[in-house]
DNA sequence: GCAAAAGTGTTAACAGTACACCCATGT
DNA sequence: ACATGGGTGTACTGTTAACACTTTTGC
């Protein structure tokens, strides 16, 4: 053996998710549409450090389980969510970036349907904003009761985001460790994910008209699209389903459902 | 504290890295263009296990550096070459996917140019072909001796290669641990990376023809491209330099370089 | 009737594809 | 002269963007 792995110093590995939901506010009248909200799902930090503030849900890797595994658990553990299918977003090892020694983060991220069963107290869905200039992200996110937690990420490459990032203040109405930019960084490959609407099928139900789907899109974009064209573009990945929703103080939509095409997800 | 991190087991964690690069067979004759050859970067192995197989370079984390950085340092050790910018790719993490205990795998990917200077005398590039039937992908790598190693991979999502995949027997032809699926997904990876130019002109000088761009293009798509088309493309991303090649038996060509466009790589 | 949303059609601009054609050069 | 690659143009196609218009419902 070249390598005894009991004779050289190891790092804690953990697993953290970026969990993106959209959460409905409540309808001002008979046939008003309600417009979505897109939220991560943060955890309050109960122990130093960053006590009290709001950090990633995550935890340590065990042997038993890969790292993908290790996401899933404590995702369940957080909301009592199945586990929908998850990406990996980056590995964050910058020695410092925990005040507890060697740790070394892989971060990933997904969407699940909103639910409100969070099964951890401390669990709680923040609302996102996100705002860019040169390069200069700001990130707010604001809780139930109206606080606002503002972060500050330099990133010019999405791509490429290394530990390059400064030893940074956190300041008081911040997110606990280096979790700011890993919520920067997976709103962004979310967005770009929606590119093809496998995403976005995951924050609906079985069966959605195409408005609710296009809020989906609007949501998580952070902009208004044209309706007829969205529809055109989406067009290969929906089927009817034959169903129409009426009650509503307008002409009834039809339901749509996800249609399998070849090569997907 | 929480969490005593010298209280729970830990894992090894190293870092593979893929590199590709192109290789020009010699010229026929004295107006034929050689076709690049793509290849990647292997290591034969001196230990146990998999003693004498080929396999990506890397090595394990130290507390001083990040993964990235650990990913560089080996690729200077292996290749001499100093570090271009790297990707990541994937984190392998299945127990039983190394004999030798725990140990995850943080895979990087990146392409460099040509260098025959591998300062590690094990250190060969491998000639890469890659055919894909319905999800199973066969990967064939040649060494300079003409030897193949094959390796079949089954992946119906590149974008969620993680731990999925059996613990298929290893063939006497093949490749160390997990290797071939990691190659098998930075190829896929550095194909659509190809949509812009950027890893291109890692792969070449300075200065460069536009045919010579068309063909690393040709070499890692694995199929021709039509001239015309192809210079419309990537026109917004390259500038003139005035400069002009001749000396071959055909009309001489312009020199071009790499044109800086807001928004890059 | 009317506001709100569902749904369709029309046009222009743009990007991707396939192909035809001419140019310049060293042997 | 000629083979070889360098280089340009053109016609066809499909996608995207912006906008105008009609339909259906509950109050």
């Amino acid at each position: 053996m070249d390598y005894d792995i009991t004779k050289y110093d190891r790092p804690s590995v953990a697993a953290d998710i970026v969990v993106f939901t959209l959460r409905r506010s409540d309808s001002e009248s008979y046939r008003h549409l309600s417009k979505p909200v897109l939220s991560v799902l943060l955890v309050r930090r109960t122990e130093e450090p960053f006590k009290g503030m709001p950090a990633l849900p995550g935890g340590f890797c065990c042997r038993e389980e890969t790292i993908e595994e290790t996401a899933f658990r404590k995702l369940k553990e957080k909301t009592g969510v199945d586990s929908p299918p998850i990406s990996l977003l980056c590995n964050l090892s910058r020695l410092g970036r925990d005040p507890r020694g060697w740790i070394i983060s892989c971060c990933y991220w997904t969407v699940i349907e909103y639910t409100r069963a969070a099964t951890d107290k401390n669990a709680q869905w923040y609302e996102v904003s996100l705002k860019e200039e040169g390069g200069r992200h700001t990130l707010v996110l604001t809780d139930d009761s109206g606080r606002e937690y503002v972060s500050e990420v330099m990133m010019n490459n999405p791509n490429e985001l290394y530990n390059q990032s400064a030893e940074a203040e956190i300041p008081e109405n911040g997110l606990a460790f280096d979790h700011a930019e890993m919520i920067v960084s997976a709103l962004l490959k979310l967005r770009s994910s929606l590119e093809k609407p496998y995403a976005a099928f995951r924050l609906l139900p079985e069966r959605f008209t195409l408005t609710e789907l296009q809020q989906v899109y609007e949501a998580i974009l952070d902009r208004k699209l044209i309706m007829s064209n969205f529809r055109r573009k989406i067009a290969p990945y929906v089927e009817e389903t034959g169903a129409i929703e009426g009650g509503a103080g307008h002409r009834p939509s039809k339901l749509f459902t996800r249609k399998d095409v070849s090569g997907q997800e």
